[in-house]
DNA sequence: ACCGTCAATGACAACGGTGTCATGTCTAGG
DNA sequence: CCTAGACATGACACCGTTGTCATTGACGGT
């Protein structure tokens, strides 16, 4: 900026005024600045202007999901986005892999940096620390999982609500043994879809002490192991219920495996690409990431704008689609399929 | 940090000098300065320490893709995220939708805020706008298509090899009535394909003349017209070349509503999630994103160390994947399906 | 002719840190 | 006891930009 003022003949503040699109230059000097500048490429250093600059945002926000790699945290990024880049602002985006180990690292490497949001899908059970960063003033929303020991606005999904109501349709259609499969328990979704799937069995009288409840799966070769072995057991589960994605398909692939995929009802959470174009067509809870990302990002900016309203929880509602695959009945003797 | 350095009674500098390890500091005081950052929740900022710090890294780069919604893309970001992250650098990512209006305003943002390096996907059909920032010393690294008019490390997919080998497989099962459905010809990863899929078909002596050559096509909604007219024409191709993922995915429904999965053959770029479990299997060209993502990282970095030997092009091999659609024969009359 | 207003402009401090250098203190060697 | 280092520390300028304020000159009204 220096160079330019220099080459214009002018003080750095006219640049300054130029460049910012500030009143009061002569037509005639903004004409030399912007020649000026346009000859030596110059590019104003955001950074430094924050430095000084009243309010002092730096127009960028922090996106914290499991990985960039799955489809729910990429839709869920692209609606972030969409409504960030219409405000000029920038993403940084990181992955957790759910590693409760690498969310302080990370989330510390983007407050350094001066994010004046951070857009959150946690995975540490407590998020305490980050109050007196938000007293600070760096607006703290989260998504997809509520947050413990901060207030905070929250996007989340029905969870135990559309968990129950996809049990409640495979025990409608006859199912008496069910099996769950599902990610770690201290995973916030993961336990509330538990406690939905649960809770709904109990309500219409299912023992639920019989009922394989298997946890901690986290990719698709865990869930397929533990599907097979849910098969091969001795008296294997007429329907499954599957809580995440990646274990819907590694549980399809264990079906496929046995044969099974006609013959056992399956219910995911969370919508599969294509999953309409297998056989069967796989049914699902399908959420909607991309809403939920630019929900979250507008409570951001609402924020950032001065809204002071308490802080609040948006459900973002999720759809059953049915497909096919939580359609099929029980075997008639009710019990080896 | 000044407020750090008043609790600890010490100067500005001795706190600097504890926060970033330096030498020479008493045991005491370090434990006095860290305690009262602690106390104070005291966390440097990076952009202003940058300022002056020599060598003026942000340990920042900037990511321009498709859509990060993408699962090629997104594959792509965790590649360079998992590399970046190794050396705490923070990823910005932006999509472009393959809009050439969108790629100067985002680049320049990204300038503005001064990434060391630039991961781009390009779409504009000239890149020379960037010779300057280069100069500057920004590390340009180009993935998935070749730049114009600008010299820079570039990572590709060998397009016009992996298309030509998969459309020699289709004319060895016996095809000889092929179409190709592309995306924008603008697009050097399209035209790169289309020229593989063409110029395979001239060396193995198919008359090209009559070959339907669909372009333009972006999404799968434009694919499954396409597909649908072209399926309904009075003389319809007995293999099918997709040139992408959504428009392999537009296609494949297309080819459902008519019924036609199992009777015309389809060989697609870019693997497709749960591609070996519908049926017929989606017989594809599978690039290796997450790898082209890793090598892009790797490069800026090594530039970044200091590597300055001349600038390459890596060709990250892909793979013929074979699961069935691209090994259905042509009707025995060879001619109507 | 005088004065108040207002547009145009630049000098200067400040933002939150770091590089450089001077200063003071302590220790070991002569 | 004296002195050369080595260590510990802070004063100060500076990074690139913006906020504040003072200065200058032109102009309109009386």
């Amino acid at each position: 900026m220096r160079d330019v003022a220099a080459l214009a003949g002018v003080g750095l503040k006219t640049v300054s005024r130029v460049v910012n699109g500030e009143p009061n230059v002569a037509a005639e000097t903004q004409a030399r600045v912007r020649a000026a500048a346009e000859q030596l490429d110059f590019r104003p250093d955001i950074h430094a202007g924050n430095l000084r600059r009243t309010g002092r945002k730096t127009r960028t926000v922090g996106l914290v999901v499991g990985s960039v790699a799955n489809p729910f945290s990429g839709a869920l990024h692209r609606g972030v986005e969409d409504l960030a880049e219409s405000r000029g602002t920038a993403v940084f985006a990181s992955s957790l892999d759910d590693d409760a180990s690498r969310e302080t690292r990370i989330v510390s490497e983007m407050l350094s940096r001066r994010v004046d949001g951070l857009i959150l899908t946690t995975v540490l059970k407590n998020q305490s620390y980050l109050a007196p960063e938000q007293q600070r003033g760096t607006v703290l929303t989260f998504v997809d999982r509520e947050p413990l020991g901060i207030d905070a606005d929250t996007i989340v999904t029905d969870n135990a609500e559309a968990a129950a109501a996809a049990t409640a349709h495979l025990v409608s259609v006859g199912h008496r043994r069910l099996a769950y499969l599902g990610d770690r328990a201290e995973i916030w979704t993961a336990s509330q879809r538990r406690t939905g799937f649960l809770r709904q069995l109990g309500r219409v009288g299912v023992a639920t002490a019989d009922i394989p409840v298997i946890e901690g799966l986290h990719d698709e070769a865990s869930a397929f192991a533990a599907t097979l072995r849910l098969l091969d057991s001795p008296s294997p589960p007429t329907a499954l219920f599957t809580s995440q994605n990646l274990v819907t398909i590694g549980t399809i692939r264990a079906l496929r495996t046995r044969g099974m995929h006609n013959r056992v009802a399956l219910f995911g959470f969370d919508d599969i690409p294509l999953g309409d174009m297998i056989e069967p067509g796989v049914s699902v809870v399908a959420q909607n990431p991309y809403e939920m990302g630019r929900e979250a990002a507008s409570r951001v900016f609402a924020r950032l704008d001065g809204d002071d309203s308490p802080f609040s929880t948006v459900v973002i509602p999720s759809t059953l689609i049915h497909r096919g695959s939580g359609d099929i009945a029980p075997p008639a003797d009710g019990l080896a399929p």
